[in-house]
DNA sequence: CCAATACTTAAGTGTGTGCTTAACCAATCG
DNA sequence: CGATTGGTTAAGCACACACTTAAGTATTGG
């Protein structure tokens, strides 16, 4: 659900203004240009991603971001780099491999028997 | 475009497919559970956010990921993280502040001068 | 106690998104 | 050639999404 909360610009602006620090829901709506609703619906989007939490003391919400929670998106990206690279390697070990065959056996690049 | 493209669990399977390596459109339809008009829908958005370049050779279309595209979101969330970790740095900043003042002025946690 | 503040809930609306089927086009194969 | 493969285009449909306004509920300050 994190790829969802970040795919909205507002959500990602939240966001960005709570890195700065915890707020309650009126602060986050003031810079906003939409109703306070449309900014607290937003806010449960978040919060059911687990990017942001929030309690409530008195009649103010007060939330924070949760930075741990960005680890989802974060591992996500490594992990696709990782395998990235991976690729790249064993596309080395095949080239230095043909490079080898082309030593040993020139006009030949596969590794079959001859018949 | 990038949150947006990647905000769709089918289409990070398509990106998690092409990190293993180039495919045609239809190998990335194979194992999915949908037409191959919706794949190629999928791959429009995912051509259109930057994450996938793709050509056409013959009748055959041939789909790559653009590695370097992760960027995009790896930046953001890096920021947010710096701004995070600056903030806690002021806070321990302040706090340090406030201990000073415990030591040499008990009881009084602000700086402002005694009349 | 009354009014203002700070949300909260509910209901409605236009637009976007993810999918479908059907028809089509172009390259390749027997 | 005609059939198959690989992809494209178009139209339509159901549902999700980002809002709105209106009406509520607590909490708090004067």
């Amino acid at each position: 659900m994190v790829f969802h909360a970040l795919s909205d610009p507002t959500r990602r602006l939240i966001v960005e203004r709570l890195g700065q620090g915890a707020a309650s829901v009126s602060e986050l709506a003031a810079p906003l240009p939409m109703s306070l609703p449309a900014v607290v619906q937003h806010l449960q989007v978040l919060e059911a991603s687990g990017l942001v939490a929030s309690e409530k003391v008195g009649r103010v919400r007060t939330c924070r971001l949760v930075v741990k929670r960005l680890d989802t998106v974060q591992d996500w990206i490594d992990e696709r780099r990782r395998t990235w690279e991976r690729r790249l390697d064993r596309l080395g070990d095949f080239l230095d491999e043909q490079a080898r065959n082309d030593r040993t056996n020139p006009t030949n690049h596969t590794t079959e028997e001859q018949s």
